[in-house]
DNA sequence: GTCTATATCTCGATAGAC
DNA sequence: GTCTATCGAGATATAGAC
């Protein structure tokens, strides 16, 4: 066992997606973790805040795969595309995450969370999608509706690429040519 | 008072989009809904029925406003427009019930509906892009990809008009060209 | 069908030893 | 920091009168 606090966020994650937060007590995700039921309240005072704290990792989790460096001579297209790609990529990957994101974000508990922890971080996506606008590369139209659409966009492949079992090579199309998709979308 | 079953499934939708299906107790729903507490559970004998039954109400209720004649001899764009905009719209108007089903398909109960049930009824919609697909109009892609990605806009735009409070016409222009975006995706 | 009253149980959270 | 043991609150659901 790395570290117990680790252990109880991991068993709660995959609790929480396979019954939700109402149907989680806290005494299950500590027994599944391995650690007493006090253990639990050591680390998180409330189990609300084990909730709100979970998705705070998650979220940084993320954060920490799209800090890639990108080559800057890129094209703005590009360099859409490489933050689209690495999006879509983690979502695949981490599909429990990815579900816990959408169940948290669908909840109440949104709301638990301090305001500058829910505006999200990209403003250097933002910036880009000003940067088209600006370039008449991009249509033009508010970027906080871009943003949302490309958002949507990518959840919504993001779910189907999860569901339907495709071969690695179908899925790998499907990426690439998803974005695609939303570029005809999005640009002019 | 019209119906206490009605009262029931009313004050329910509010409390579980305000405080979740978790911190919505079955007393506070009966309490504001002004019916007794076992009164509730003689209509749904237990809470999971209750809120997957307002879950079947709503998605009735949608697919009753969905369900308008439209004229046979409109081109294949502009009948995809027609059930795109109703859809829209009904999101816009009913914010409430789309924030439930929201919740609720982001949630395990999702789990708990039927398989015929949770299968969507829009075969009508799905007939349509292959249609699209056949005569060269529509990008040739899987039509279950199409559909979802159809969806996920919806949900995308729903959530951004409901956020930002735009003025009408403002509003007006958004739902109109939000479909012409979402046709240059899906169109050759 | 509707109400009141209540049984039963589970859960979140705490206290205190180690 | 971690555990065991347990409290007290509040939840779902039932029983039974009307």
């Amino acid at each position: 066992m790395i570290d117990k606090q680790t252990e109880i966020l991991k068993a709660a994650l995959r609790l929480f997606v396979e019954n939700g937060f109402h149907g989680t007590p806290t005494s299950l995700i500590a027994k599944e973790a391995g650690v007493a039921n006090g253990t639990l309240f050591h680390y998180f005072s409330t189990k609300e805040e084990l909730i709100v704290s979970l998705y705070v990792a998650i979220k940084k989790h993320l954060s920490a795969c799209m800090a890639i460096e990108e080559k800057s001579e890129a094209s703005l297209k590009e360099q859409l595309k490489n933050i689209y790609i690495t999006a879509l990529t983690w979502g695949i990957d981490n599909t429990t995450e990815f579900r816990f994101i959408q169940q948290f974000i669908s909840s109440p508990y949104l709301l638990k969370l301090a305001p500058e922890e829910i505006q999200q971080k990209n403003n250097k996506i933002l910036q880009l999608f000003q940067e088209g606008i600006d370039g008449q590369i991009i249509k033009n139209m508010p970027i906080d509706l871009i943003n949302t659409l490309v958002n949507s966009h990518l959840f919504g492949v993001s779910q189907y690429i999860n569901q339907s079992q495709l071969a690695a090579q179908q899925q790998e199309n499907i990426i690439n040519s998803s974005f695609e998709l939303i570029w005809d979308m999005i640009a002019l």
